[in-house]
Parts: structure tokens; sequence; C-alpha cells
DNA sequence: GAAACTAGTTTCCAATTGGTAACTAATGCA
DNA sequence: TGCATTAGTTACCAATTGGAAACTAGTTTC
């Protein structure tokens, strides 16, 4: 017996244990998965509808975020040259591998609320 | 055309908000995801062996992120009567229930390595 | 009796996060 | 001319998060 948890350790957890820490810093804060929700469900979105659809984030948060998604190619930032300019902003494909995370995350919260209230009716 | 954009938010969107929401808080800090995915790789474990297996972690964090856990009814907590005591965690059924999340996020980990280094190879 | 191991707790500090509110700059409308 | 709308930016501030190191306390081993 020389040391095998060790082993253990290094093969299995440790890939793990980074693949987990990249996704969270791609979706760390408070907002980005919100963002990256209301994305999906609503495709092609200006900066004033994100704005208005996600509740309580503000103008100044919500531009970081949308920074940050860009910079790891998750969505798409479009200026139109409209009457006042608008920016459309839009989730890439490689943006929507992070559907099933998301679906996943959104399920788990429906059956938290469910349990905290009646499990057995 | 009145309004049609605001009841579509109310609806389907609130609900999909407050339920990721939900999943975010009860996940909330650098550890919780790493915790359980460590407690669900390795079945029942102690504090220290969670100590050495989570690179990074210290004591004060983990004995923090376990009494949430905890809490939240996702671990349990035991007491062992050994020469120095021990206290052995656990996930329980409901913590189990996460597993898809925590294997969501590691898979996309991984598919996000795979793409930084070379995706046409 | 000293050192080591168990499972933490406490204190103190630094960095990050996120919020409010005001401001910019270009354009259109009355 | 003055107000509204677009998409932000800037400055300032408060709360939260998390890390290091020292400490507690009981038991066992050398």
């Amino acid at each position: 017996m020389i040391k095998r948890k060790a082993v253990k350790k290094s093969l299995e957890c440790k890939v793990r244990i980074t693949a987990i820490t990249d996704t969270m810093q791609v979706l760390s804060g408070k907002w980005k998965i919100h963002i990256l929700g209301t994305l999906l469900q609503g495709g092609r979105m200006r900066f004033m509808d994100l704005l208005r659809e996600i509740d309580g984030i503000a103008a100044k948060m919500l531009s970081k975020e949308l920074q940050d998604l860009e910079m790891n190619q998750l969505i798409t930032r479009t200026v139109v040259d409209t009457k006042p300019i608008t920016v459309e902003y839009e989730v890439t494909e490689y943006g929507k591998t992070m559907e099933p995370i998301i679906d996943e995350i959104a399920n788990w919260g429906v059956f938290y609320r469910n349990r905290l209230h009646g499990k057995a009716e």
C-alpha cells in the first residue's frame, strides 16, 4: 500500500477540478447565465431589450458581462446602422453548447422549489 | 401591438430566472461544486480527506461550505467515535440530483480546453 | 512530557463584486 | 431649442468573499 489514493487523485480528480474551474470562470458573476439564457430564448436582441428583460441588472453590469461573454466567443456583438445606432447581441454556435448546463440548472431550481413546498401532495 | 413582449417575459422568463437564481445560490462560492463533486466520486469521506483531496481549499472555507451544504440537505455529517474523533461527510440522495449539473459543467470544461488547443487536429 | 493527529474556530486583512447615479455622444422629433 | 432614445462609461461606495496564520481542544503515541 504505497499511496494509491494520491494516484487516484492526480489522474481522475485534477482534470475534473480544472474543467469545473474553467467553466465556472466563464460563467462567473451574478448575471452571465441569465444573459445567456435570455439570449438563447430571445435570439437576436438589443442592449436595451436585454436591460429591460433581465430584471434588476444595471447598464454597467450588462455592458461588462456582455464584453466578457463576447471575449469568450459565446456571443457576437453587431452594430446596426439604424436611426439612433443600435447594437445586437446573439449567441454563437459555440455559445449554444452552454444550453445543456443552463437547462440542468434551471431544472434543478424548479425541482428545488417543488421540494420546499409539498412533496407529499 | 400592445406590449406582447412584456407578457412573454412574465410567464416564461421569470420562472426560469428564479429557478436559476435558486440553484446558483445553493451552489454559491468557489468550492461547493468541487466538494460535491469530490464526495460524489469518493463516497463517504472525512474532513481531512476532503482537505487533502481538494487542492487549495483552506480549513476555514471547507468547514463553512460543508455547513452550507448540510443546511441545504445535500450532504450529511456524521461524527464517528474513533481514537481521535473523526467526522464523515456523505452526499444525500437529494444531493445526488446535483450530479447531472456537475457532469455537464465538467464536460463543458473539457470541451472548452480542447477547443483552445487544436480543434482542427 | 512533547509531538502529532483529529476537526475545526478565530482574527485579521485584501481583493473582488456589484450597485447607484450621473455623465457622454450621436441622432431624431416636436 | 429642448427633450427622448440609443449604447454605453465613469466615479464612488458598500458588502461579500476568500485567504493566511494562529489558536482550541481532546486523544494517542513516542
